[in-house]
DNA sequence: CTTACCGCCTGTCGGC
DNA sequence: TGCCGACAGGCGGTAA
């Protein structure tokens, strides 16, 4: 499901609700595990502590208290809602209750997802391999020209490969790529400086433009406001397989790459 | 080291 | 109507 588009908008929705600054009370596991298991640190530990910060890092949402650091991933289909009430849905795994009365509700019916609690400054196998935000200034086309120098892997997977830059998966890279006019199979050694620099810029453009459309809501994004995204109705190329394209009129393709459903235009990407 | 594939889960959809 | 396989915004482990 999410891509950093989707989580930058679940941030901001759980800012906006308002519950940064507010104490947990009490923390409820509905199941023992999620992608890892739920450890009982979260009951332990949180009770007591206020919500400092909210924070997105790559595809994580990391939700900081005075001495702790909630790691959390929404997988394919996790998702955060705030309640006042107490009433559970299918799927709902964690509660995190603040002295307000309002609770954090953590939902995954794939379970793909991961809540982890760490120590504030504390390295955690969940951050510490990740690559370069691509939409901060360090991350530019001269950056993924070097990094792409005798990589054989497609150029795809390459910024999917969240150790080389994160936030980027499968819906926003074959967005990107089509902007950039780079066939999704070209093998990532293989780009010209100059590609590399339109796809550095299409990833931060795509990106951009997402995030202010609330994210890509295909069949269960929400945000914590339960309220869903519209960059859906603006994909070029993802999930349009068959139609024509929207700049030259060839016909959209598909294949699969690594797995994964792939779209390009043959026309307009080389 | 890099790269490709499998498996983890549930829900939904299309074909028969 | 139901059953079955394929597939879905991700990613870690493993094998080559």
């Amino acid at each position: 499901m999410p891509e950093l588009p989707e989580v930058e908008n679940v941030k901001r929705s759980l800012e906006a609700l308002g519950v940064r600054g507010q104490t947990f009370e009490r923390v409820e596991l509905h199941r023992a595990n999620l992608r890892t298991p739920l450890a009982a640190a979260l009951t332990r530990e949180l009770p007591g502590q206020t919500l400092m910060a909210i924070e997105r890092r790559a595809k994580f949402l990391l939700l900081s208290t005075e001495r702790f650091s909630i790691v959390s991933h929404l997988g394919m289909t996790g998702s955060w809602r705030v309640l006042s009430g107490t009433e559970l849905i299918k799927h709902d795994h964690v509660s995190l209750h603040f002295r307000s009365g309002l609770h954090l509700v953590f939902n995954d019916p794939r379970r793909f997802g991961v809540l982890e609690l760490f120590a504030r400054e504390a390295s955690n196998r969940w951050l510490e391999h990740l690559g370069v935000e691509p939409l901060s200034p360090e991350f530019n086309g001269e950056r993924l020209f070097t990094a792409t120098r005798g990589v054989r892997t497609p150029i795809k997977s390459f910024i999917m490969d969240q150790k080389r830059v994160v936030g980027v998966g499968n819906i926003y890279a074959s967005e990107a790529l089509f902007r950039a006019g780079v066939r999704p199979r070209r093998r990532a050694a293989r780009l010209t400086r100059e590609e590399a620099a339109a796809l550095a810029q299409a990833i931060k453009e795509v990106l951009l433009e997402a995030i202010a459309a609330g994210g890509s809501t295909i069949r269960d994004y929400r945000n914590s406001n339960g309220e869903q995204g519209s960059f859906q109705s603006r994909f070029r190329v993802y999930d349009r397989a068959g139609e024509d394209c929207g700049h030259c009129g060839a016909v959209i393709k598909n294949g699969f790459l690594t797995g994964r459903n792939t779209f390009w235009c043959p026309r307009c990407q080389r």
